[in-house]
DNA sequence: TGATTTAGTTAGCAACGCTAACTAAATTAT
DNA sequence: ATAATTTAGTTAGCGTTGCTAACTAAATCA
């Protein structure tokens, strides 16, 4: 039979929930993404976005590591975020070949704009949810991203 | 000020737990995405082609509103489904105007190994997981979809 | 000094989301 | 019965976001 070197196939169980994790999320982004057509920024700007928000200024390789993206990727991104002025751009006195960005007071209060209307509606939909199932939702959360 | 008029603003403990849902949807897909270069078969077709094995033929129109995504979209979509011969057309009989599309075998088996790849290394960081963890995951998820 | 590595850019491709504008079939109203 | 409207789907065209390949230039190593 062809392709029979598969590696270790997980147990059905392990494969059902990661499969409804995948589902789960490409759902709920998908939703997400629907109100956000009117910000003009995009779910990946708003991301690096945030990480320079919320983490402080670093370089485009560095950037790019954190949103799990490759280096071009990232590159078009700031210059993106640079030319709408949400982001500068600035020589790295240790290395000449880096460039630190950082947000722009502008950028901090689109990304604050952004992700509100982003999770607006999410919120208000986890505002109907009894609270141990909103704690259960938060915590699995936290979980996802230790997990990868 | 500008722009007073906001919604009724989220109280900020809900608005952080949609902000760390909507954080970790994203790197969730991110890291998954990277593993699945070498499937041919893009996300979005993945996910339309599974709503046709695990839930039965429908039109297009019925698939665009199971993936919330626009007809347009979903036309182009099976379009190429079709043309990579993971999905066949047939007319409605009830509906001139409607198509019925059809997973084919190949887009059976296409599906399972697509997923399969996709989710493995998920299901291999979910294995290391204590096993409560792991129930505290799955039913995240699928308290995600019935918030959807 | 010369070779290699590292940071970033540019060019070009593909997947996917959208709206606008269209065709054609079905339905509703006159 | 016919005309108007609605519904299903397609096509065209745009923007964002991923990628690889090929490049420049600075830093580092031999």
């Amino acid at each position: 039979m062809p392709g029979a070197a598969s590696p270790p196939a997980p147990p059905p169980a392990l494969q059902a929930a990661a499969d409804h994790l995948h589902s789960a999320a490409i759902h709920l982004l998908r939703t997400l993404r629907r109100t956000d057509a009117r910000l003009g920024v995009g779910p990946a700007q708003l991301s690096a976005l945030s990480v320079l928000v919320f983490g402080g200024p670093r370089s485009i390789g560095a950037l790019a590591r954190a949103e799990q993206v490759r280096v071009p990727t990232m590159s078009r991104l700031v210059a993106t975020l640079e030319r709408d002025g949400l982001a500068t751009r600035a020589a790295d006195p240790q290395d000449g070949r880096a460039s630190i960005m950082r947000a722009t007071f502008r950028g901090r209060r689109v990304l604050l704009r952004g992700r509100a209307l982003r999770t607006a509606e999410l919120a208000r939909r986890l505002a109907a949810l009894p609270p141990a199932e909103r704690t259960a939702l938060d915590q699995a959360a936290a979980l996802i991203e230790r997990l990868i």
